[in-house]
DNA sequence: CGTGAGGGTGTAAGCGCTTCCACTCATCCC
DNA sequence: GGGATGAGTGGAAGCGCTTACACCCTCACG
């Protein structure tokens, strides 16, 4: 009632159950023997003095901090709210409390990550969010690391990506089925783990005889997706034909790239074929709906959560790699094919 | 280099340097007076070691986490991730950490709260996410809060909502102009704020003499709105004709409508017009496009770190409520309308 | 040249907890 | 019956920092 504005102390339980904080400490922990007497006397002053254990007393004495960070390149758009769902999920229930850290647009990155650093006992960062150094620095202080949607290894670092090669090939062989010769593609490789996916395109498109483009930079927003698909339809921006498919690095891009398609005219998969990757909600509401590869984005966060919690808890220390199928979903937005209406 | 595992302590900083912690810690935070050479050497000291305050000492020790929090009652969907980028955007150029919580499908809530509270200078929670009891016995304990999207004002609590009551009638004011008489709402009104609309919508319909139907309650999500689709839109779920506008109280429940009437063979908006709200990316991808109202979701987030943080620093102890205007946006999914086409 | 005002620094007391260690009794077994 | 055992408890030392408070020393000033 008259708890004003501190709570109590473990000194104030202590001194009104008749204990000595060790004690109440170790009736609250359940570590070392209480008698059933003492215990319950301890509960009671614990209830009545509404007592909440100090997390910063708890963190400084034990060493722990009981949370895990995670550090995004940027938390707009469906991909990565989808990948926090699945991480905090998991995190929660694991007893974590959960620290996000957007580093789009901040300018001191590497301070910022440092200070979540020291905030909880483990965390996860995405692809190339963190400079290289900055993460090996931090890995080498021994704090428990997670990488998510990366393609090569880090050392000391666990690494769960989703399946990129494979299905970007299934992908590229679909389209070549459907007859499109003249692929663009949409979206940087610096970014994460999508250099995979144009790389194993391109190795598909080679062996079907066929030189592959170069992958033509943007922002992964609708807008960035927009202003290059304005760029690649436009009837000049090269000597060669207009192409017949855009292959974009996520439906965010792609959904934009429609836009820019419908603005000129042309029509879907009529005039030329788009296709997106991830599958968010828009891909499947998108006019036309979209074909993309749908990436398990929860389960990534859940299991990025779970390994940080292996390597909190030193239930394995060597660092392991797991990667997670992708499904290629085949919509309107890359024509309608022979074997997809069967 | 030899920075092996634990990372240095205050106390080899002062040793190396020469000095006393006292001194180190002044020369750090810039309280109190260090002479020039000193704090060079104190400087080189911490360069050297690789040294980075513990964030627990400092807390511990100055009382303040340089955290804020902030309760979802879930996290998937658009919504709550814009909310997230706008707070967490603000939170951190502020130099405060975000710690979340989404308490959706968590048992013991009040208890996460808790725990959170323990982490924090302070925090901000949505709507009816935490029990009211709760919320006032955090609030009472003296922790700065903020409510998000909540209808009423909270004791001790400031309040950041959008706009509903005008937009709402705004949008059915516009629905009435195309001719439709026939109205369905669909969600619930126990979430948030949305009774708000509810409320203003059944006002705007009776002034025309129109009955005001009562909300159908759903699941805020793109299944849920299909469930809920499918039965308002059988041919004998109730005696009355089937609506000729449904109005959802969201967007994800919008596109899932959409869907069942699809898969009825409706088209929308020529059998059934639609209309959502918040104006996430898929509603203007969505085919038709829907009819919503814009909730400025970022600024949402934004505007409530900075109001936490004011209550936090003290430099405001009334509470304070902000309304956030919002934007009416007309697509096709409402039929075209002569005003609209002008 | 004496004195007071600071500048500059160190000492030590916390902040709220966990946990090692020592200690006291009952209890048990040979 | 005596010592070993171990359950039950308290004392106290940290964990890494901030910050009164006391102290010393150097000047400027009268």
């Amino acid at each position: 009632m008259a708890n004003s504005d501190e709570s109590a102390t473990i000194y104030e339980v202590a001194q009104r159950a008749g204990v000595s904080i060790a004690t109440v400490s170790r009736a609250l922990r359940g570590t070392g023997p209480v008698a059933a007497k003492t215990r319950e006397r301890v509960l009671r002053a614990v209830e009545e003095l509404r007592f909440t254990p100090s997390r910063l007393g708890v963190s400084l004495a034990s060493g722990r901090h009981a949370a895990n960070g995670i550090v995004f390149p940027d938390l707009s758009g469906p991909y990565f709210a989808e990948v926090l769902l699945g991480y905090e999920e998991v995190a929660s229930e694991l007893g974590r409390s959960v620290i996000v850290l957007s580093t789009r647009g901040r300018a001191a990155v590497p301070d910022l990550v440092r200070d979540l650093a020291g905030r909880v006992d483990g965390m996860v960062i995405f692809g190339q969010t963190v400079r290289d150094e900055v993460v090996a620095e931090i890995a080498a202080s021994g704090m428990p690391l997670v990488m998510i949607a990366r393609g090569d290894a880090v050392a000391g670092a666990d690494v769960v990506a989703s399946e990129n090669t494979e299905s970007a090939a299934r992908l590229a062989t679909h389209l070549l089925g459907h007859g499109y010769r003249n692929f663009a593609l949409a979206g940087g490789h610096d970014q994460g783990d999508i250099s995979q996916r144009w790389t194993s395109i391109g190795r598909v498109l080679a062996e079907h005889g066929i030189t592959p483009p170069e992958p033509s930079p943007c922002e992964f927003t609708v807008d960035g997706g927009y202003a290059l698909g304005r760029y690649l339809l436009s009837a000049h921006h090269h000597s060669g034909p207009r192409p017949d498919v855009i292959v974009c690095a996520d439906d965010q891009v792609a959904l934009g790239v429609i836009l820019a398609a419908e603005e000129r005219g042309l029509s879907i998969p009529g005039d030329v074929a788009v296709t997106g990757w991830d599958d968010i909600m828009a891909a499947r509401h998108a006019r036309p709906a979209l074909t993309t590869v749908r990436q398990p984005m929860r389960d990534l966060g859940a299991r990025a959560a779970r390994a940080l919690d292996e390597l909190i808890n030193g239930v394995r220390d060597t660092p392991s790699s797991q990667v997670i199928p992708t499904e290629l979903v085949v919509r309107a937005s890359c024509g309608s094919h022979p074997l997809e209406e069967a």
